[in-house]
DNA sequence: AGAGTTCTGTACTCTGAAGTCAAGAATGCG
DNA sequence: CGCATTCTTGACTTCAGAGTACAGAACTCT
């Protein structure tokens, strides 16, 4: 009765997600994957491995829900405001963003982590800019800006947000903030 | 021979600015802040309280050094800018802020972290505001802004700089960023 | 200077994290 | 249906992190 990798690995980033790498223990994996020690590491190698792919898959489905969230017709701030309320996890559990909390707690010490956080930092900002880029010639936006500036802008701010949520400032005051970030675009 | 109990703290916060929380060992501390274990568990009777003590050690410098940045007369944008780069220790290692990788890392599951934090970016969004108010008054700011929205958004664009400097992103795109998010206060 | 007290440092203990392994369960195939 | 192979598991091993204890050094106060 093989258990199923793929949900195992969803499974994995919520455990990572909520307790962080270096205080995740194998035990908790044992107990919330619902498998085995030995399964464990016959099928992922190590802890640090399982955590790799369970980044990869966290980030490939922020992206996706980003381009979902970006795609379409219409004007673009609305959409600029829904994806940043997406990537910054307002409404859900107060948990910040795998990769963002993953950079502060490894930082440049994982090689890994590095490659995924400039991966995905640049994926959000090329989505963010092309937004922009398309509300400026639709004469929605303001067309004086660069619009590869405001995107590193935006991308920044959405990151801090995570951490803000982190830290525990009410998710009220951050969808402010984020609306406020959003005016001078 | 009684060793500096506040240079030791200096030092803790260099490693464990390093190092984050949970991937520094008592041998590391040890080793770094060249005192033996003893003294280490007799004069701060554990790591996470010598943690504690760093982080607001920690703090307080940032807040002297931003308080620094921010007074005196004349144009406020400048020192903005000034501020803003000191906080997101552009120029310096790249090891972001002890403060937002602490958050980051432990979360809402520290209670410590989670009070100096909010102290600490509290303090700076404050400050950031009375800055934008003083330069609103003068006639040097666009006056329209709510100018508590704009010191909110400036604080989460230095703490998503810090997460980008840890990440690897060259001082030189960080300090087009900061630009970039000043032009629109 | 000398006794008492506090400070320092190293050797030690203990606990839990990370990973291994051999035995048992499930599956596939002839 | 029975054998072989693969999958799964929980007990076991190892090792390092966190903290303790005790012996010796330094300092104080008279």
């Amino acid at each position: 009765m093989t258990f199923d990798t793929e949900e195992t690995i969803d499974r994995a980033v919520e455990v990572f997600w909520q307790r962080g790498f270096g205080a995740t223990t194998p035990q908790n994996l044992v107990d919330e994957l619902g498998i085995g020690k030995g399964s464990l590491y016959n099928t992922f190698k190590s802890k640090h491995h399982l955590f790799q792919l369970a980044m990869r898959r966290y980030s490939a489905h922020r992206a996706a829900d980003l381009a979902e969230a970006l795609d379409g017709p219409g004007p673009v701030r609305p959409k600029l405001r829904t994806a940043m309320r997406n990537l910054a996890g307002v409404g859900e559990h107060q948990l910040g963003c795998l990769i963002v909390n993953s950079v502060a707690e490894l930082g440049s010490s994982d090689d890994a982590v590095t490659d995924v956080s400039k991966e995905m930092f640049d994926l959000v900002q090329d989505a963010f800019r092309a937004a922009i880029e398309r509300g400026q010639a639709s004469g929605e936006l303001i067309p004086g800006r660069d619009p590869g500036d405001a995107a590193s802008a935006l991308l920044a701010v959405v990151i801090g947000t995570n951490v803000l949520a982190k830290a525990g400032r009410a998710p009220s005051q951050l969808t402010r903030l984020l609306d406020a970030a959003l005016i001078d675009i």
